[in-house]
DNA sequence: CTGAAAGCGCTTACAG
DNA sequence: CTGAAAGCGCTTACAG
């Protein structure tokens, strides 16, 4: 079944079906009708292909997922307590306002060069990029290609010093400067001097806040910074733990650790209980992101909470807004943390 | 640019582009490596919506994840332990064959009707079902449109009886019985004689395979089914929780608890812990599938391993089969489950 | 082995 | 308000 034949039984042309599919004004309402009916009774659905040659968008946009990191374990991705609940909330937001979402991971620069093809061959209206590394080249390529792009998690300035079109680009962050502060602040009340920090990828415009926000805030109550707590852990708990053991068999251990995300937290708390430390009791652990299993370890993780539904929601939301406006402003948006407190710090005070 | 930009500069006609594209034989390897270079050299993609409306493929599968439950909470699919790796190991493995997936979550009747659309335009070469339940329709009705089906997790015997043309369909299962056996009658051998059950949904193949097999092989040891031991979860934590407290409530309690999942099985330890009971010591829980916080909860839960990983690989690569080929004969496969034995069990026997 | 031409199913100026 | 026609960028008989 195609457009011509429902022209043919409604007695109109292919035009004027096309005019009341896109919803063109230029129909009077009995003639609208009388198409729709027709649609209607014969399931008609317009051929999307030839819906996109003739110039008209595709209803998808991509979500695709940078995970460029040699020694990580290349398929957990979706597994991820990061990339999951995007994952989710993404394609249910789409799907929910008509749109369909194609998912490609990129591991490699091949993948990433499939991932230009879809720009390219217009397959996808525009997309949602997440994982992005510090590195402006992938997102002036992907801009090129004159789809609407909307990052998750990246560093307004570097955007702005290289000069690139913005017409069609969002950003989409959270305050995860703000969000370490309350937590550094946190172990300070409770009587806390020697924090260490496990942290984040470098790469990252997270993993940098995060970090940034550590060195600020100790700085700022005067507290001092020792190298041999300052372990990195890119964000890998793999990492985490091997440091975590090798601070360990260094005999020092600081009284709190801040880790940069949940995963690097229990991965740490892990080692330090095979090791027989005690968990507050020893040491006081905060984690970042509030991911599921931060409330199911034990002790439970306090953490702090990444607004990644809402950040997801609103990335689907501006990418769909851009698809169909055409194009606007620049626009970036920053959602708050919040400091999820558990049963994995105690308070020096007493 | 154009296949027919591509042509000009090549000295050929858009037929011979198209024949190299398509890696045709009747190409002379000089005229071929010619074209090749100069689609080389321009970076030239073809336009994906012209292919597919000339009638070849879009190298595109589709993903989709079907939950109709009236009480489960709906946004929480791909974080879900069952659904998560499964997106995951499916995009990776499609997009390592040079595959594009396309996801959809199949909520309500309506999302139904867009994955049927999804096929009906023709976005998608075939598709991935999960989640199915006992109905047929949905799956005749996809069958019906001509693309090739691949389904995790459903009864062979129902698609035989209905007689439907299986031609371009294919069945992907784990040996759930089995698997259920071997954990009953490792708590046998544990030395428990009343075991209790928590059901997941029974109108979904693995539901209804993993109680049969509580069953069978508790008839086949001699030992009593109550009623009052066999709790209906739907596989949902909130309502494992709920039965268990009915349960406590009840004051009668088996020494043994098989869950048919471990988010049915982590919230049944949760609800018993809060009310005083101790796990193993007081009653032992095996869980099923072995998601990722199995290992995790205290004290660590024996559950089967579901080998969602495997099952999720060998759903690509028969779908891209079926794709690719035409079609071919109907299949089915089946993997072995594996019990993975951890703290959440206590012997009776001395 | 290869090109001209028709066709895939839409949309959109254009003319009326 | 509406239709005929061109065009989107491919593929594939068909004819040679």
């Amino acid at each position: 079944m195609r457009s011509e034949d429902i022209a043919k039984l409604a007695g109109v042309s292919r035009s004027t079906v096309s005019r009341v599919i896109n919803n063109y004004p230029n129909v009077p309402a009995a003639t609208r009708e009388k198409v729709l009916r027709i649609i209607e009774q014969h399931h008609y659905e317009p051929n999307s292909f030839a819906r996109a040659l003739a110039g008209k968008g595709t209803d998808t946009i991509g979500l695709f997922a940078i995970s460029m990191n040699e020694n990580e374990d290349e398929s957990r991705i979706y597994q991820n307590s990061y990339f999951a609940p995007i994952v989710d909330i993404v394609v249910d937001t789409a799907n929910a306002q008509g749109f369909y979402v194609l998912i490609h991971t990129i591991y490699s620069p091949d993948d990433f060069q499939k991932v230009k093809q879809a720009f390219q061959q217009k397959r996808i209206d525009g997309g949602i990029l997440v994982g992005t590394q510090r590195d402006i080249n992938f997102v002036s390529d992907m801009l090129g290609e004159g789809a609407p792009l909307v990052l998750i998690d990246y560093d307004i300035t570097e955007i702005i010093n290289e000069r690139l079109d913005k017409d069609h680009l969002s950003i989409i962050n959270s305050r995860d400067y703000e969000g370490t502060v309350e937590a550094i602040e946190y172990l300070i009340n409770l009587g806390h001097q020697e924090i260490g920090i496990i942290k984040g990828r470098m790469s990252t415009f997270s993993g940098r806040e995060r970090f940034l926000a550590y060195e600020n805030t100790l700085k700022k109550h005067g507290l001092p910074i020792h190298d041999h707590f300052v372990l990195s852990g890119d964000f890998l708990k793999e990492n985490a733990y091997r440091e975590v053991v090798r601070m360990l068999d260094s005999g020092k251990l600081p009284t709190a650790l801040f880790c940069s995300n949940d995963a690097m937290a229990i991965s740490a708390m892990d080692a330090l209980i095979q090791h027989g430390v005690t968990i507050p009791d020893d040491i006081s652990i905060v984690g970042f992101d509030d991911a599921l299993l931060a409330s199911h370890v034990s002790p439970k993780l306090t953490s702090v909470r990444l607004p990644i539904d809402e950040m997801s929601r609103a990335a689907v939301e501006k990418i769909i807004e851009l698809c169909q406006s055409g194009q606007s402003a620049f626009s970036t948006i920053s959602f708050p943390t919040q400091l999820i407190v558990r049963d994995s710090c105690k308070s020096l005070s007493n």
